[in-house]
RNA sequence: GCCGAUGUAGCUCAGCUGGCUAGAGCAGCUGAUUUGUAAUCAGCAGGUCGUGGGUUCGAGUCCCUCCAUCGGCUCCA
């Protein structure tokens, strides 16, 4: 007998050797048809596995986030299974479960799959299901199952193989495919009831591009076909606030070939939108002790050089502008820091007037791969919300601090809740793709990680996720499809103080050198619009919105009513605009409301007469009727309702 | 950059297996209408079918090149 624990605490004897699904069974029979996989003693097992030693044990349903990763790297087997039945001599590599569904990666030898293969494969998929095979794994010694892939000529699996430890390989086999796994598998295929088979990519073997790419299908499995209805009809809602597209319907900005890829066009409303924006930081960063500098586009490459900027990325930026002088070159800038840094140099400075925060809205230029380019979150030319705050290594830790709070307080007044801290330190595998010394670097990301802690903040940390030259805080917020994105970033740097010789005169009468934090809240106005149309499906926070009041006029005749009323919200700084065109009331409302004007107001003999108006709420509708001054009170609270306190 | 897909009017789309002067709705313009909480009516105008080449008696439709866009991969100072 054995000893087996529930997560609730209670312990019950069974045979040794009873599964998972025995002790499910054991407990109702309704959890036995739902229990998709376990994990025993914090090892994720199959449903049909032995237990021989007293432990505790999870069971999973399709609720849980453990019973779904099954479920859907089980599809990953069947997909498998079906692609291997219908492109007989393909290599499998690799298919685990994702976020959102799982995928399987390819060879597909000449074979050029394309999209629309997919729903032969999904069919196949399905019958597949429909047969209710059961999964068993099994084990192999390093050798059988470098033999059984290396029979098969399949060179993906054998190097994963030589990857692993002998005793630790096992197969999963399902009818008769098998397949080389780690386990946790559904009990049977026939639960599968929907699959969609989503989008057809390329990707590297192994994540590098020097390698071969394979093909890598992507899809999405569920136990019921409503779910996967759901599934599809999320996605479409999600599309609907795609900023590309509601940059074009709000008509924010825009893209021209002839301008060029990955150079947006701003226009006047989307202009006015980033002007609020701007504004709104320039406030904060005001009360923050920021100083405002201005820089040029271009500087000279050996700028670049200096910074070590140029050796990194020189070869795949814009290349440098000559000039009619022989031997001249500028480089369009990528970044200010390295200005900035010649603004500190351009006076002695001494440790009572640090730290110095030097902060501009600089356009930079980067050559980002034609295929990286996104919509607004990922261009050729944007504008950072920059500032470099240049402080002694005794003020590192209180400006780090205060860093975090501006960016809280932004995204606080932007609505972004759901965004995730991250902590992006150095690869120490990869030393060659940073700069400094190991003693800096580890000052840098500790400084960080005791500002974050100290700052109370949720963090996760990413390997090789940091900069060249130093690590980073970001702030990363998802868009509609769920993909992530870096907004806010604020990075310890020691390396270009070294190598723009930054110095400071210390008490001690002796040059120390300042330490330097990049930092941006917004990240780049360009994407962080992108990513707030994509929250807010365009219904920006009132303080935000460029047309905050509609004015409908029943008809011409109350034109000049409507342009008194007008002139009253302008005296309180609301913007509106009057709508006098000669259209239906219900055109002029619809108008409004598909332009996503927050308030709307109607205004007809009635109103004119009592000097009121009929106030109309961005899809809530009739608020009725109330005087001019009501109206401005009530927009008042709600522009206020949205905005955070910002205390330095 | 790589893999796959897409590209028809300002926008959203139709145009079957190649066959008359390429269609619709919305937006625009003109006129009528003067309106009470999500589209008033009528008329007009608008397209070298992304680009360049090719196949064909004939190409929006088939093939190739390039460009742009979309979904991924890689990259992201």
């Amino acid at each position: 007998m054995i000893q087996i624990t529930l997560p609730d605490g209670t312990e019950k004897s069974f045979e040794s050797g009873s599964t998972p699904m025995d002790v499910a069974k054991s407990i109702s029979e309704g959890l036995a048809r739902n229990v998709i996989s376990a994990s025993y003693n914090n090892e994720i097992v199959e449903t049909t596995t032995e237990l021989t030693q007293d432990g505790s044990l999870i069971l999973y349903t399709w609720n849980d986030k453990e019973g779904k990763k099954a479920f859907w790297h089980s599809t990953a087997h069947v997909l498998a299974q079906a692609l291997e039945d219908l492109y007989p001599g393909i290599k499998l590599t690799i298919g685990p479960a994702i976020d959102n569904g799982f995928y399987y990666d390819v060879d597909f030898g000449d074979h050029s799959f394309s999209d629309k293969e997919l729903k032969a494969v999904e069919d196949k998929m399905l019958a597949f299901a429909r047969e209710k095979f059961e999964f068993s794994m099994r084990e192999a010694s390093k050798e059988e199952a470098l033999n059984y892939y290396k029979k098969q000529g399949n060179e993906y699996k054998v190097e994963l193989i030589e990857n692993l430890e002998d005793g630790t390989i096992t197969f999963c086999d399902h009818a008769d495919f098998t397949d080389l796994c780690r386990g946790g598998h559904i009990p049977n295929t026939g639960i599968i009831k929907a699959v969609k088979l989503l989008n057809v990519a390329g990707a590297y073997w192994r994540g590098d591009e020097k390698n071969k790419q394979l093909t890598r299908i992507y899809g999405i499995s569920f136990p019921k076909q409503k779910e996967l209805t759901e599934y599809l009809h999320l996605l479409e809602e999600a599309k609907k606030r795609d900023h590309r597209k509601l940059g074009k319907e709000l008509e924010l900005f825009t893209f021209s070939s002839k301008v060029g890829q990955g150079l947006p066009l701003w226009l006047p409303k989307g202009a006015a939108l980033r002007e609020r924006l701007e504004n709104f930081l320039k406030a904060a960063q005001k009360k923050a002790g920021y100083e405002m500098v201005v820089t040029p586009h271009i500087g000279q490459k050996e700028l670049y050089v200096t910074s070590g900027h140029y050796a990194k990325y020189g070869e795949d930026s814009f290349q440098p502008i000559l000039t009619p002088h022989e031997g001249e070159e500028f480089l369009l800038k990528p970044m200010n820091c390295p200005h900035h840094c010649e603004i500190y140099n351009s006076k002695p400075w001494s440790y009572k007037d640090l730290p110095k925060r030097f902060a501009e809205f600089g356009t930079v230029y980067r050559y980002e791969q034609s295929g990286e380019l996104h919509g607004l979150t990922r261009v050729r030319g944007f504008t950072q919300d920059d500032a470099h705050i240049f402080c002694t290594n005794d003020q590192l830790d209180e400006e780090f601090k205060k860093v975090i709070d501006l960016v809280l307080y932004v995204f606080g007044s932007l609505g972004f809740e759901n965004f995730t801290a991250q902590v992006s330190i150095r690869d120490k595998e990869k030393a060659e793709k940073y700069i400094g010394s190991d003693e800096n670097w580890e000052k840098a990301e500790q400084a960080i990680i005791n500002a974050a802690n100290e700052k109370g903040l949720d963090y996760v940390i990413e390997k090789g996720e940091a900069a060249f030259y130093g690590p980073k805080l970001d702030f990363m917020v998802k868009d509609a499809l769920g993909r992530s994105w870096q907004l806010g970033t604020i990075q310890v740097d020691y390396n270009l103080p070294e190598r723009f010789d930054l110095t400071y005169k210390g008490s001690d009468n002796d040059l120390h050198r300042p330490v330097m934090i990049h930092r941006a809240p917004f990240g780049s106005m360009e994407r962080f619009i992108a990513i707030l149309l994509e929250h807010t499906g365009g219904n920006f926070p009132l303080w935000l919105m460029s047309e905050q009041v509609s004015i409908l006029s029943l008809s011409e005749k109350f034109e000049k009513y409507s342009k008194k009323v007008l002139n009253l919200l302008e005296n309180h700084e609301i913007r509106a605009l009057a709508d006098n065109r000669s259209e239906t009331i219900g055109k002029k409302i619809r108008d409004a409301e598909t332009g996503k004007v927050p308030y709307m107001l109607i205004l007809g003999e009635q109103e004119e007469q009592d000097e009121t108006v009929s106030v109309r709420k961005h899809s809530h509708g009739d608020l009725g009727t109330m005087s001019v001054s009501d109206f401005i009170k009530l927009v008042k609270q709600d522009i206020n309702s949205n905005l955070v306190e910002f205390n330095v």
